[in-house]
RNA sequence: GUGGGCGUAGCUCAGUCGGUCAGAGCGCCAGACUGUGGAUCUGGAGGCCGUGGGUUCGAAACCCAUCGCCCACCCCA
């Protein structure tokens, strides 16, 4: 083979996209239901954007991003994740004038040049909802419900929902200390990354997976052992609400969004036993992200779903792949009959009736034959001897039946 | 970025100690007294055996490199 597909993307084929078209209607119409309206925002933006919004600290940002400079000298990148654009395009429309708050969700792909491997692709496809302008814990319960229903919809389960709170910058500063006390006199212990993560981002020291890390900080002080009066009571909201919505969540104090425009709720859906790879989305409260990229101090909270994760669950629980669309009609001809056949293709596909025929002039015994492996119910052949009396042959592949019907009324009888 | 496995027809794969080994099945195309399908039979098309070097009288097979794919780690979705 000459040119193949770059690296870590992908060709879905007809029988793959119809599984993404169910998620996608599923997608579409549960967020028609909680009041989300659909962005699209550029595959690719100034490089600053996510290095403002993702964060420089971020293995996303250091190495992950495909970054190119345009012929104007620009920077730019093709977006590693929706949450930045969606907000960059929240306030380059004004949509904070708006009235608040402001309910967004896209679906589409994401790039990052990370190494391919099962259910980890460079071109990959997420769904996110954000909401902007909405400081209310119902909010941060709303999108989590909104995930969780979306999982319920396509028949998925045994979901896990992790929940936190990582408090707000306040209070984050005293936990920020209190982890240094903790975590300095053990640096020796830490892997090479938490070493240096000591310094600029102590909050992720808790999230490691690396065993020596984990029992470093087995007695570490964790974030919800410091919040504020104020992240206490909307962390406490939050899993109210959760309640009154009947989704269940797991307390995982150690999860953590390390960046500084991140607060308070941070949540995580994971599919238990599956290694590494056990996140299908994850989301939370980003109060800080708006003025991070230069916009006014409006609250945020919102997730992205990785669709590649969720259609792996959807075929393995929900077994397998759909068959493309059935032609239903195939008009065969059998002698000089062309016309006709190409006139009445056409009558059919103008009341909507599934049909379709062959181009390469085969015998009619090559033309059932593919009709029959296009799996087509109907087959109505043309025939010199029938179209002699203004009719034509119309068989049931189904039933191997077969019976003459005028030209005229055979489109009647194939509409239904 | 690190480690492991694998690269032979469109697909799934055989190819034994290097010497008619370029093959099978499926798929595709065609035919079986020429206007009828999914069965059967027959035939056909289709492969620089991932790529580039090397070893050898001779390599798909052995060695090196390279690219690609898969899996795992890191991290994420």
């Amino acid at each position: 083979m000459l040119i193949s597909r770059p690296r870590g993307t992908s060709d879905l084929l007809p029988h793959a996209t119809a599984g993404w078209q169910r998620v996608e209607a599923v997608i579409r119409d549960l967020c028609r239901v909680y009041g989300y309206g659909e962005i699209r925002t550029p595959l690719f933006e100034s490089t600053e954007l996510f290095q403002r919004g993702v964060g420089e600290g971020t293995d996303i940002v250091e190495k992950e991003m495909y970054t190119f400079t345009d012929k104007g000298g620009r920077s730019l990148t093709l977006r590693p994740e929706g949450t930045a654009p969606a907000t960059r395009a929240y306030l380059e429309n004004g949509l904070h004038t708006a009235p608040q708050p402001v309910k967004l969700y896209y679906v589409g792909p994401m790039f990052r040049h990370d190494r391919p491997q099962a259910g980890r692709y460079r071109q990959f496809h997420q769904f996110g909802v954000e909401i902007f302008g909405a400081a209310d814990p119902a909010a941060d319960a709303e999108v989590i419900a909104l995930a969780m229903h979306f999982f319920e919809r396509l028949g998925i389960a045994g979901l896990e929902l992790h929940l936190n709170s990582v408090g707000c910058p306040g209070c984050r500063a005293v936990l920020r200390a209190k982890l240094a006390d903790h975590f300095g006199p053990r640096a020796g212990e830490l892997c090479a990354n938490c070493k240096s993560r000591l310094g600029k981002n102590p909050l992720r020291l808790l999230d490691c997976k690396e065993e020596q890390c984990r029992a470093a900080g087995r007695e570490a002080p964790v974030p919800a052992d410091y919040l504020c009066a104020e992240c206490g009571g909307h962390f406490e909201r939050v899993r109210r609400n959760l309640e009154l919505l009947e989704v269940s969540f797991r307390l995982n104090p150690c999860l953590v969004r390390g960046l500084d425009y991140y607060t308070r709720t941070a949540f995580e859906i994971l599919v238990p036993g599956r290694g590494a790879q056990d996140a299908v989305g994850g989301g939370g409260r980003y109060d800080g992200l708006v003025g991070a990229i230069g916009g006014p101090a409006v609250p945020g909270v919102g997730f992205a779903l990785g669709l590649e994760r969720t259609l792996l669950l959807v075929s393995k629980q929900a077994g397998g792949e759909e068959p493309p669309p059935d032609p239903v009609v195939f008009v065969a001809t059998a002698g000089e009959t062309e016309e006709t056949a190409t006139v009445l293709l056409a009558r059919l596909r103008a009341v909507g009736v599934p049909a379709d025929r062959e181009y390469a002039g085969r015998s009619l015994k090559a033309q059932m034959k593919y009709a029959a492996k296009r799996g087509a119910r109907w087959v109505v052949i043309v025939g010199e001897d029938e179209l002699e009396a203004g009719e034509v042959t119309l068989r049931d592949m189904g039933a191997g039946l077969q019976v003459r019907v005028s030209l005229g009324e055979v489109v009647e009888r194939l509409r239904s």
